[in-house]
RNA sequence: GGGAUCUUAGCUCAGCUGGGAGAGCAUCUGCCUUACAAGCAGAGGGUCACAGGUUCGAGCCCUGUAGGUCCCACCA
């Protein structure tokens, strides 16, 4: 097999996708012998394209997913998508503008009909993209929120909900959109700070020539809709104003001075003007005072009849008149400068109105209890936990929820109603009334809107597997276990997934939340399409690879925290790619047309046991690591054993025999055999986050292997620690990198190979360099060595301490004695310093009686080792 | 107004339950050594924002200060 000396993606992950997908690997089954572990996908937007914060949410989940797998759990990632009705209604009304048809022309069927074929041609596009990143989703079970059975879903809840007085229709004040022209939830609106005006407003008082009352207002064209004034109660400047009229300037019309403690003395002036239809506070100060709503604006945000001569202009239109005749007037006093929180709709930026209208509503009371509790009971953990108070803090703040949407893509709300008697049928659409059941008329309508999109998102990780039908799947695969999302989302969804999960199936949907942050760009700014700053996975994939883009997304990464994207990153972690993929040639070469055998225990060399024992330990590190959601850390020791352990290291160290195959075909093999081994265990640590490159390498490694998917996740197994053999390299280390720095600081190229003395007054140490020269001796180039108690040679040497030895190296004419005294002097600071630190510790009568024992043996043989390299390091510097 | 979070090497960030400061990139030096120059080897660089406190011991826990970010909230 010949492998190309760089790794290219390009080719081969869309081939190997292809293999697991046709291989049905992203399948789960209900299998009574194994235990499931479910994550449900978010469902991206059918409007959707991939973006970073999709590559970064579903690489997590991949990852998550693939380790599952590989433990032997029958995992499900269950994907979808979400037909996201004012996306996708906004765009496909933009596609129809073009062809110069307006939405209206076409009535609610035809529309719809658009919206499908609009579905059909570009709901696909999204999950494409996402298999690109390599996701093992399980796209036979693929659903969309508006099918057949989330549809039944969506019904059973209303119905249930309604006739548990949970949904109920009300004419509240809502958050209106005039741009998309429906009602939208509070946690649709973002507020922004605008820069605004205060306008100071005289009203003159009825009956009272010349004896006015200044306002201050920000919205001075909701005037038109002021039923009262209001103040303070204990507002001693206003009292006997309480009770009397005012006259209601340019639209001349008396209204009331009511007292309501709802007004902030210290604000303004301490006098409010009452606006119940446009403003949420003043709507209850209204109900309060039993005051008249007067709506005043058009669903377009133009004033309507009730604004008089200022009807049909726009909002901001009538403002600029209204304000300069209110100056002609006289009763304009002043206007200051003043920044104010404004609401804005979170898909198109328009500015909110808050509106009176008839809208739906889910009482969130009494459903927000056990999603509060579940928190207390510990059945729900968000990981990191701090987003507790943050899920916590809104439910408890929860206010009801308005469902439904001026709309028509989406699932139409399942309410009739008579013409005639006025009676509201609510009933799922297959048992749709014919005529009523109240009276019997014939002239009854279904409602004319349509639902939150966030509704049957609601719904998702239960709707997916088949409720409310109680079918096998529901039965296994749910309640989930992990939802993977970003802080953005959790007021919209993971809240509304929990109570409506506890309220239908009387269960969490799901044990654990693991959030994540916002990907964004190399300055830190949100990665947006007005900035343009946005990056690309799809380009990413295509310049670097899929597995590139995954391992940049996970690495250095921890829970619930933002991270900057740049393209030296992404390059660093092809770099890895590519290490592992050379790394492997170098097997795959040496295995070429070899019969490799398991060796025997006895055949086996230190370093052979060695890296097996290394292995052994980072399995368990990376396992325990994933079961804490810290993929960053996990994927960093596995990038770390592979790159530093296995190839700066073993790979060297083996190398001589390789190269020596025929004269010692036992060694080689053993070597072989454990490079194979080794290397096709880590290929599995790696896989959940570089699917592709260790799919690709494992499968050449060991032919017979379908795909690496589905092996076996390694176990740590106490049976392969090698303590003694950690030791040992550990010691050949050491001698290794005090070579190496010798060698540069003593300008000696590694072409002239020289004798090392190995001193020692241990003869423990003595013997594991005299036995395992076969380790060092090639990496620290050296042609001779000795291993003896002293070295009298004090001329013509130079040399190096390491623990427990000194290492002398005899260099003749590259020997600079003054340099060599640099050299260890310079040493001996090193350890002066670590010296007074054991010491002073050590010297800490505290230390030694509270600190735990072990911490003090550490610290005893710490010092015990400085000592004894200090006392070389003297003895080498008095002999010079 | 309430809450969360951050401040660690030139840059971007890790550092999990307190026990000798790490990575990637960048910088400097030497190497095209038969897996890899997308590489190898070596090196420099940090009073862990500041001030207190708890502790034998603090980057980590507590309090305060300064600066940044985010979320929530009905100041017209």
């Amino acid at each position: 097999m010949q492998l190309a000396k760089t790794y290219d993606p390009k080719g081969l992950e869309d081939r190997l996708y292809e293999k697991w997908e046709k291989g049905g690997f992203f399948h789960a089954e209900v299998n009574p012998d194994k235990k499931p572990f479910t994550i449900v996908m978010p469902p991206p937007n059918i409007t959707g394209q991939l973006h970073m914060g999709h590559a970064l949410d579903n690489t997590l989940q991949d990852i998550l997913i693939r380790y599952r797998r590989m433990q032997g759990y029958e995992a499900l990632w269950q994907p979808g998508t979400d037909h996201a009705s004012i996306a996708t209604e906004v765009k496909v009304i933009e596609s129809l503008k073009e062809q110069g048809i307006d939405k209206e022309d076409l009535g609610r069927e035809g529309f719809l009909e658009k919206c499908w074929d609009w579905r059909k041609e570009y709901g696909g596009r999204i999950v494409k993209q996402l298999r690109k990143m390599g996701s093992s989703a399980d796209w036979e079970r693929e659903r969309f929120t508006m099918d057949e059975g989330c549809n039944e879903a969506v019904e059973e809840v209303f119905v249930r909900l309604y006739e548990k007085g949970l949904i109920y229709k009300g004419k509240r004040i809502i958050n209106w959109c005039p741009v998309c022209q429906t009602s939208i939830s509070d946690a649709e609106v973002e507020y922004e700070d605008q820069a605004g005006h205060f306008w100071h407003i005289n009203y003159p008082i009825a009956g009272e020539e010349g004896r006015f009352v200044q306002i201050a207002t920000t919205r001075p064209e909701t005037m038109l809709g002021d039923t009262a004034l209001a103040v303070n109660p204990d507002d001693d400047r206003y009292k006997d104003l309480v009770g009397k009229m005012v006259i209601l300037p340019l639209v001349n019309k008396e209204i009331p001075i009511v007292a309501d403690e709802y007004v902030d003395m210290e604000f303004g002036t301490g006098v409010v003007k009452i606006t119940p239809a446009h403003d949420p506070n003043d709507f209850e100060v209204g109900k309060r005072h039993d005051l008249p709503v007067i709506n005043i604006l058009n669903d377009d945000a133009t004033i309507n009849e009730n604004g008089g001569k200022y009807a049909g202009m726009d909002r901001y239109e009538a403002r600029e008149l209204m304000v300069k005749e209110l100056d002609e007037l006289g009763l304009l006093v002043k206007i200051e400068d003043h920044d104010h929180n404004v609401g804005t709709h979170d898909r198109c930026h328009t500015t909110v109105e808050p509106m009176v209208k008839p809208q739906w509503f889910v009482a969130m009371q009494e459903l927000a209890k056990p999603a509060i509790d579940a928190i207390k009971k510990g059945e729900l953990k968000f990981v990191p936990e701090r987003f507790d108070k943050t899920y916590l803090h809104w439910l408890e703040n929860i206010r009801d929820w308005c469902i439904s949407r001026q709309l028509w893509w989406g699932h139409r709300i399942p309410a009739w109603y008579c013409d005639d008697c006025g009676e509201i049928t609510v009933t799922k659409t297959k048992d749709a009334p014919k005529v009523c059941p109240k009276c019997g008329s014939s002239h009854i309508r279904q409602d004319e809107d349509t639902l939150d999109t966030w509704f049957s998102s609601a719904l998702w990780p239960f709707s997916t597997l088949g409720w409310p039908k109680e079918t096998p799947e529901l039965k296994y695969f749910y309640p989930t276990d992990v939802l993977v999302t970003g802080y953005d989302i959790i007021f919209f969804w993971v809240v509304r997934m929990v109570f409506s999960g506890y309220e239908h199936t009387g269960k969490s949907p799901f044990h654990t939340v693991l959030i994540h942050g916002l990907v964004r760009d190399s300055q830190g700014r949100k990665m947006s399409k007005s900035l343009g700053n946005g990056i690309d996975p799809l380009e990413v994939i295509d310049k670097y690879g899929a597995d590139a883009l995954r391992l940049t997304l996970v690495t250095g990464n921890a829970p619930g925290n933002d991270m900057r994207f740049y393209w030296e990153r992404v390059e660093a972690s092809r770099n890895f790619a590519n290490k592992v993929w050379n790394a492997s040639r170098f097997i795959l070469m040496n295995l070429e047309g070899v019969d490799l055998k398991q060796p025997a225990d006895s055949e086996l060399t230190t370093a052979d046991k060695w890296i097996m024992s290394r292995l052994n330990k980072v399995a368990r590190d990376v396992t325990e690591n994933m079961d804490k959601y810290e993929l960053g850390i996990a994927v960093q020791k596995v990038y770390d054993f592979i790159w530093e352990e296995f190839c700066d290291w073993y790979i060297e160290i083996v190398k001589p025999r390789m190269y020596n195959k025929e004269a010692e075909p036992v060694s080689a093999n053993a070597a072989l055999y454990t490079l194979r081994s080794v290397l096709s265990q880590a290929l599995k640590l790696l896989h959940p986050f570089m699917p592709f490159i260790s799919e690709e390498i494992y499968c050449n490694l060991l032919p017979e292997a379908e795909t690496i998917m589905t092996e076996s996740w390694p176990v740590y197994d106490e049976a392969w620690n090698f303590e003694k053999e950690e030791e040992i390299v550990s010691r050949s280390q050491d001698l290794v990198r005090g070579m190496r720095a010798l060698r540069t600081d003593m300008d000696v190229p590694p072409s002239r190979k020289a004798k090392l003395i190995i001193t020692s007054k241990n003869e423990a140490v003595r013997s594991i360099f005299d036995d395992n020269k076969s380790i060092y001796q090639g990496l620290a180039g050296a042609n001779e060595i000795e291993v003896s108690q002293s070295c009298t040679e004090s001329e013509k040497v130079v040399s190096f301490v390491i623990p427990d030895a000194v290492v002398y190296v005899p260099l003749e004419d590259l020997v600079d004695m003054e340099k060599e005294k640099e050299r260890l002097t310079k040493e001996k600071k090193r350890l002066e310093g670590e010296l007074k630190r054991s010491r002073s510790m050590l010297s800490n009568e505290k230390f030694l009686s509270k600190a735990p024992e072990e911490k003090v043996a550490e610290e005893k043989e710490k010092l015990a080792k400085y000592e004894q390299m200090m006392n070389d390091v003297e003895a080498r510097l008095s002999n010079m």
